[in-house]
DNA sequence: AGGCTACGATCTACACCGTAGGTATGCAGA
DNA sequence: TCTGCATACCTACGGTGTAGATCGTAGCCT
């Protein structure tokens, strides 16, 4: 009766699907995200989606493997210093989160065990252990450095509503109530921006090291 | 006709309501949650809830802010010393996210402009205030703090999808690929333990400190 | 007492969601 | 040519959040 396509391939698969859905994200949010909506954004039927992937849990799964795998450009040469190293990779990660706000929030709250996320900390922790820190401190910096890199990312990208566009404001304190704060508010003009973050992670870092080299624990 | 319970009143208000809620995240999780099954649970009206809480959004704040206020009991005696007054807060965060962790998510990713937030924060900056320390590590010291407490609790506590109750295990790694990670797996045994993170709490808040006092930003 | 008003609880209905199960189509190998 | 098989589609079902109308009760004012 109706034209039929039903046999007729619509050149889908899984990275067509993955970048279809980063894209419509990007754009629409995640609360509106759908297995509908993107399907309508193919051009294809809903079910056709699940031939290639099995629900929306691993479709989203999809979407932040598919972001992941952007931080690290194939062809980038490493350094050496373990520091170096450790800004690097955060470098690339908060690129790729600012480049994805509306995604990134998927990627702090889900466990990643990827295989390029599992490379990047057999990365820096070797980097680490070539340089003599102590055992205990290389185990504890990933979690300690990508701790703070989810969270502070997190909290400078939260525009998440669907909508509207605020460039990041920082909030307004009432003086009042909160007089240091609101003494502090000047300060924080570059709020969420690149000369923040920098001192941020300068300063993990520098509590990193100082439990690999210096005195250990001494609370 | 049926028997008609309309008019009478049924005992709802924002404090119960999220209280309710409240439960029935930490039993049930996240992901299954939904304006019906609240209801249900508490013999009401899908509707009903809506002449308190005007959807599901402010309903979820609703949650968050409830949760944030345990962490700070109203006759709490806090400490002189900034340090001091960061450790307890860091434990006192800790011990909500221990106790809620199916909740948590909501914390670590919306924008927390409570009055129990702010109230923190002007706590802690001014405590470091009065210690004379520089200006722009003080303003800086609560997003680098909640920025590693959110990320860090988010990945030690996330055990989301809903039913089962894994005891937080770190994940296992393949040593022929990732051999370096493969060595440092036997120190990863606390993961997500009190002693675990007092050590990645201190190594944070010495990266803070050595920003406050010691050379600033020599990159 | 009688009547009015405001409020909270309920009911109905709608558009939308994820997805299980079944069906049709084209292609590769026999 | 016939047979499988992968892929795209269709239908349908139970679930969701919530707008709008309706109903019963409590508390006031005269």
């Amino acid at each position: 009766m109706a034209k039929r396509t039903q046999g007729r391939p619509a050149g889908l698969s899984r990275e067509r699907i993955a970048a279809a859905a980063v894209d419509l994200v990007d754009r629409q949010g995640l609360e509106s995200f759908g297995v509908r909506r993107l399907a309508s954004e193919l051009g294809v039927d809903p079910m056709s989606i699940y031939n290639h992937i099995k629900g929306k849990a691993a479709l989203l799964d999809a979407v932040s493997e598919a972001v992941l795998t952007e931080v690290s450009a194939p062809a980038t040469q490493w350094p050496d210093d373990w520091l170096d190293i450790a800004r690097a990779m955060a470098h690339g990660y908060r690129d790729m989160a600012v480049r994805h706000p509306r995604i990134f929030p998927l990627l702090a709250t889900r466990a990643q065990t990827s295989a390029v996320a599992l490379a990047a900390l057999e990365r820096l922790t070797a980097a680490m252990r070539r340089a003599t820190l102590a055992d205990r401190a290389v185990a504890d910096a990933p979690l300690v450095l990508f701790g703070f890199l989810n969270g502070y990312l997190l909290a400078t990208l939260s525009t998440d509503p669907g909508g509207s566009d605020a460039p990041a404001t920082p909030p307004a304190f009432d003086p009042a109530r909160y007089p240091t704060l609101a003494a502090l508010a000047p300060l924080q003009a570059g709020f969420g921006g690149a000369a923040e973050f920098e001192r941020m992670l300068e300063a993990v870092l520098a509590g990193i090291a100082e439990g690999a080299t210096g005195p250990p624990a001494t609370r």
